[in-house]
DNA sequence: GCATGTATTTGATCTAGGTCAAGGATTTCG
DNA sequence: CGAAATCCTTGACCTAGATCAAATACATGC
């Protein structure tokens, strides 16, 4: 599955990361000439933790790049049902070139610093340079992709599944950052507080906590804080997980 | 939300219907140059309700695009639970330039007839005609929004509340294609088993019958046989689907 | 150090929806 | 027409996860 498509969004950042601009994964493929006409519609934005970038259907007139921290797309039922739609890391992509307002709340989990491109201005280059479209389709594609694994887990996965998941995608995309392979025993910091876990697994936080606990007793994970935690052994967490065999590139 | 899109790819299918070609939304802005290279390479394919399409994980060397009839996209967990995660309805496009096998199970829900074209050929096209790219990142950011409502179903919704908003959306969808707007009475043929609607919804077929029962007995729906029925009223529909006022492109 | 506030865990209970099982209703095919 | 196969409905019961409530950890500012 994962096979063809060459390079995910994350893996660009990484490698180019002594490059400012080449931050954005949407630009990755571009000369000089073409970065420089990026260079001077962009700007820089930077929200604290908790503080929300744009509401669902506010006016949005550029398109952005994660460079730190993390943000999440969310949908709220009016009664205040919330789901977690999107998850965006560091060289992950916002915004819908010809779309002029949000579809969804864009909140900052963590400090966050976006790079951003006046919308209307990168939709001109867009015409003029074919190869960031066509690497804005990848993405997209790989998005979508994302969100289909996504279904799957809320759907029909278990809650101590669907936990499992979540912990295996973000040892995953972190060790994807630290150009780490994940293999043996994966240390890291849980980016996600347990309300925006349950958000993202489509059930409360009481159980997100319980399953956490859970885990954590049959040995499949280690808790040293809330937050950091230890995969002694991936394969076994994968398990857990339901997950088919190559499982996933959720986002 | 939907404003700033300007066609959608169910319009352009209608739109076009007397030229069989234009039944591809891809190729919507195609000159009668392009059509032809595109004409070059396109061969149909017809397959009987039930029957499979791909399997996950075979090669596909073709992308194509649905003529008449339904088919889904859907993904399984090794135990068997399957959840459906693309429903494909006349004019809907398949298959992802460059990648070669399935991502997805493919089925015919009902007899299907889609139009392919070859995966390398219409990559090669897509380097030449900028438009065909551009359209397809429109097509698939539609999806986009389309999985991301389906995930706020999926996670959040009751049955109930699930089971309005797919009938909603295939009605809507079932509306659009006859060029009916969906106001005051609308009545039509449910295109999905009560089982693959649960694959769609995330529960059992047991709980989807129970919950049209609910509907009926409510006056919510009228049902006249197993698979037609008749909405008095959509907003009240709307309503009892718990969505946002604007509600749903869902695929 | 202490008060205040927020994040997390854990417990006790309840319920929506799953599971299992039995009947209807429709279609298909002899 | 009747047998067989599907598909759909309904009932009885049960469990995973929600809800409500309390206790515990961990910050932050004073």
């Amino acid at each position: 599955m994962q096979k063809t498509h060459t390079a995910s969004p994350r893996f660009l950042h990484v490698q180019c990361s002594d490059c400012p601009i080449r931050h954005q994964a949407v630009c990755a493929r571009c000369d000089d000439d073409e970065l420089e006409k990026l260079e001077a519609i962009k700007f820089y934005r930077s929200f604290e933790a908790g503080q929300t970038v744009v509401w669902s259907g506010d006016r949005m007139d550029y398109v952005a790049s994660v460079v730190s921290g993390i943000a999440t797309l969310s949908q709220t039922l009016e009664d205040g049902r919330r789901q977690m739609v999107g998850l965006l890391l560091p060289s992950d992509f916002v915004g819908r070139p010809g779309r002029d307002t949000a579809a969804y709340d864009v909140t900052a989990t963590t400090d966050l610093l976006m790079c951003c491109f006046r919308k209307t201005a990168f939709e001109d280059i867009m015409l003029t340079t074919p190869h960031v479209g066509q690497r804005l389709l990848e993405m997209t594609l790989d998005e979508l992709d994302a969100a289909r694994e996504w279904m799957l887990l809320l759907g029909r996965k278990t809650a101590r599944e669907k936990i499992a998941s979540l912990i295996a995608i973000m040892a995953r995309r972190d060790a994807a950052l630290k150009l780490i392979e994940p293999e043996g025993r994966v240390s890291f910091d849980l980016p996600l507080s347990r309300e925006a876990m349950s958000d993202y697994l489509g059930m409360t936080l009481e159980t997100v906590s319980r399953q956490i606990s859970a885990l954590r007793r049959d040995g499949v994970i280690e808790v040293e804080s809330k937050r950091h935690v230890t995969i002694p052994d991936f394969d076994r967490l994968i398990e857990e997980a339901g997950d088919d065999a190559d499982g996933g590139f959720l986002t």
